[in-house]
Order: C-alpha cells, then sequence, then structure tokens
DNA sequence: ACCTGAACACCGTTCAAGT
DNA sequence: ACCTGAACACCGTTCAAGT
C-alpha cells in the first residue's frame, strides 16, 4: 500500500513537470508502457484501465482521449509485443545458414518457445484474445501471418526437396503450430509442474518436445542430417 | 433487454413457488448450471454473479452463501465439467478393443478433439486457469491427473513393444499433451480460421493433425500396422 | 488540443434483517 | 438454515469544465 502510493506520488510529480508545457507528451506510449508494467507485477487479466492512468499520473479519463476502450489499449500493447516477437523470430532465423528446411524449422521452434520462456509477459497479451481485438488489428494480423508464412514456406519446401515423411502438407503447419503454441500456454498457465516439469527444466523439456516433433515430420529415408542437427543445437 | 427482463421474471416466479417451503431447493446446483448458460450465450469471461444469481432466480448475495466467491463458483463449473470429460474419454477408450498402444492413443486424441468440437463451453471453463482455481480442485486434478495417466500407460507400452521412434520416452507425453491442448485452445480462441481451416473443417483438420503426430512417433521398422488404423478411423 | 474530476451504470462481496 | 437488499469499494466509460 505504501509503496503504491509512492509510486503514485512520483509518476504524478513527474508527469506534472512535463504537463506545465504540453499536458503530458507521449501518453499514448506512456499508458502502453504502464500497463506492460502492471501485467508484468500481477495478473494479465486484473489489469485496470484505472491503474495504467494512474501509473502514467493522469487521471482516470485520460486514457480514453487515446483508446476508444479498454481492449483497445490491451491490443496496442500486444501489438508492440508482436512486433518484437516477430522481429525476433525472423532476426534468429536469418543467423541459421547452414542446414535444410527442416533444420531452419526446428530453428523457428526454437526461437518462438525461446522468445515466450523469456517475455511470457509479452506472450501472455499476444494470446489473450479475450482481452485484445485480434482480427481488428491489421497489425497484429500482418507480423502473425509473417510467421505463419515462414513456416508454412520451409514446410514446402522440405517436401520438394523429400525431407517429409508424410505425403500429405496440408495438415503438417497446423499440428506444427498447434504443438509450439499448446507448449507456449501450457508454459504460460502453470501446465508444466503437474507433467513434472519444473520451472529450470521448463525451456529444455519444450525444446526436447518440439525437437521430437520435427524429427517425426522427416523422412526416414532421408538424408542423417538429424543427428549433425542436434549436436548444433547444444 | 426486454428479453431478458422476461427471463428474469419467469426465473423469479419459479424460484418463487419453490421457495414457499425450502427457500431454492438446491440452489448451488442451480447455479452452477446457471453459470453454464451464461457462457454458452455469452463470453466466458464476461459471466457475471450476479447475472447467474438473477438465472437462478434468487438476490444478489446468495450465490455468496454457497460458493466463497467468484473463482470458486467457476471452479465449481469446471469440475463438472472435467467429470465428464474424463468419463467420455475413458468410456471412448474402454471401447477400442482392437489395435496396439499407439492405436489407443490415437483413439485418446480423437476422443480428446471430438469432446472439444462438442463441448466447447465446458472445455473453455476448464481451460480458463486465469477464472478458476485449479490447483485448489482435488476433483480437477484427479480427473485430469487420470486422463494423463491413461496416456502415460499407453506411452509406456508402446515403448515397451518397441513401437516407439524416439530412444528417449522423457519429451513424448509432453509433447503429445501440447499439440492436443494446442489444437483445443486454437479451436476454442478462434486461430483456425487464419489457418485456412472453415468451421466446417475444423473437426477433421484437427483430429489430421493428431493422426499425423502419431505416425510421426512410429517406429518406421515397426509393423506396417499404420494403414489399417488410418482405414479404420474414417 | 489535452486533461480533470464528477457522474453513471455496472461489479464482487459483506452483512444486518427478515422468513 | 437460507435468502433479501442495502451498502461498500471497486470498474469502464462519458462528458462538461478547465488549462
Amino acid at each position: 500500500m505504501s509503496a503504491r502510493t509512492a509510486t503514485k506520488k512520483t509518476a504524478s510529480k513527474r508527469a506534472a513537470v512535463r504537463r506545465s508545457s504540453y499536458h503530458h507528451g507521449n501518453l499514448k506510449q506512456a499508458l502502453i508502457e504502464a500497463t506492460l508494467q502492471l501485467i508484468e507485477e500481477g495478473e494479465a487479466e486484473a489489469v485496470t484501465v484505472r491503474a495504467a492512468a494512474k501509473r502514467a499520473g493522469v487521471s482516470s479519463g485520460a486514457p480514453f482521449r487515446h483508446f476508444p476502450n479498454r481492449t483497445a489499449l490491451m491490443t496496442a500493447v500486444a501489438e508492440e509485443a508482436m512486433r518484437r516477437f516477430r522481429a525476433e523470430i525472423v532476426s534468429a532465423l536469418d543467423k541459421v545458414v547452414a542446414g535444410d528446411a527442416l533444420v531452419r524449422l526446428h530453428a523457428l521452434g526454437t526461437a518462438y518457445l525461446r522468445w515466450v520462456v523469456r517475455n511470457p509477459t509479452h506472450f501472455k497479451v499476444i494470446s489473450a484474445r479475450d482481452l485484445i481485438d485480434f482480427q481488428g488489428s491489421e497489425s497484429l494480423r500482418r507480423d502473425n501471418q509473417e510467421i505463419q508464412a515462414i513456416m508454412d514456406g520451409l514446410l514446402a519446401e522440405a517436401q520438394l526437396r523429400g525431407l517429409l515423411r508424410a505425403d500429405d502438407l496440408v495438415p503438417v503447419p497446423l499440428a506444427a503450430r498447434a504443438l509450439v503454441y499448446g507448449l507456449a500456454r501450457m508454459y504460460i498457465d502453470g501446465h508444466l509442474p503437474q507433467w513434472g516439469v519444473t520451472a529450470n527444466q521448463a525451456e529444455t523439456a519444450m525444446q526436447a518436445a518440439m525437437a521430437l516433433f520435427v524429427d517425426g515430420l522427416r523422412s526416414p529415408a532421408g538424408p542423417p542430417e538429424r543427428r549433425a542437427k542436434a549436436r548444433r543445437a547444444k
């Protein structure tokens, strides 16, 4: 309680200084950051517009001049998170020069899970579909589709080169996304302990599950590049 | 608005009749059912204790005589849903007499996804971990663990019989659950359309993704029972 | 052009009174 | 033993006033 009050006072004072000239400056961005902070501190769903306003040093009604409603605020937060997510995935893949399409698919999964573990708060917002308006955000759809397209491209290439065991490509992308998304959700929602996975082991266990899936995609007749990939991942 | 008022009046009248003798009768159960109805009608997270009370024909404070708080109400709903879920999974597996352990694992996945599609509301409550107290409910943990144990048993048997491709069993159960849970969540949260899957195709597509995963587990050296299983599933 | 702060219609939860 | 209904401390959102 005392900590909260102190924080609020500090924020108010800071904002007041700025506000003497231009009210606040960049309240929109300040609200996004305040919201992210609040999510980090407590439950994602318990975040309050009023609390975000207080944290940013403005009154309860101020946020609604920049966001039509709470959902729009949360969506803006998700957009920033998704932008970073996409950027990191793309940059991680750019670093993988060697390896066939399935090795690169494995790298994609690694980057995905790695990001989730390092940025649980951001992932929480992205996947909180009842708090954000995913379909209504072009930015969210675009970034998500880009990741999707990368995966589809890698799988198509894998099939062209005869790397895949399955003769039907159609169900593969859905299965791949479901696996990685399911792992991420289980991690975020705290399901892992009941599967005998402690917090320390979480990333390792998820990466192993993902690797198992990718290995399962590979044709037994294909080149024995699997072991090489496994070693490189260490 | 007028529809709501009408519903409320009817419920009040009905409850009033019963209450002349024993207040309500079984308010606890009535609240659980009312909550389920409300979730079916709108968003799961938008459900209100007050609305459930109204629907059950009692005043706003009445629910708190049967549930300490909103979370407890939602948890009770989840317990009932999970009980049915477990029962259906077990009974579906009991019907599978032929087939090796991986065929039965496939049947488990089929039953899981089938139930999710037929009972989206129930699955929504079960997996809404921020609305319920999963760890605090022995019933939820027990039912969930039983499903988990069945899966673990089938996988252990599969390994014993040399059906598995992987030499390490450890990551397999997590991957299997993540795959099926991820598919379910994607379905519930409306991710499927962006993967080119319409509502009609949803169950088929999910079942295909799950089948692909189970197939990927099987040792290439094993008996060619795969095609037989695939045919039987049609 | 942007923010304040009162106001409104909600919530979850409590509790003294009623039956 | 169980329910009512007022009350409290919250919310999201609006809007007339202020700067």
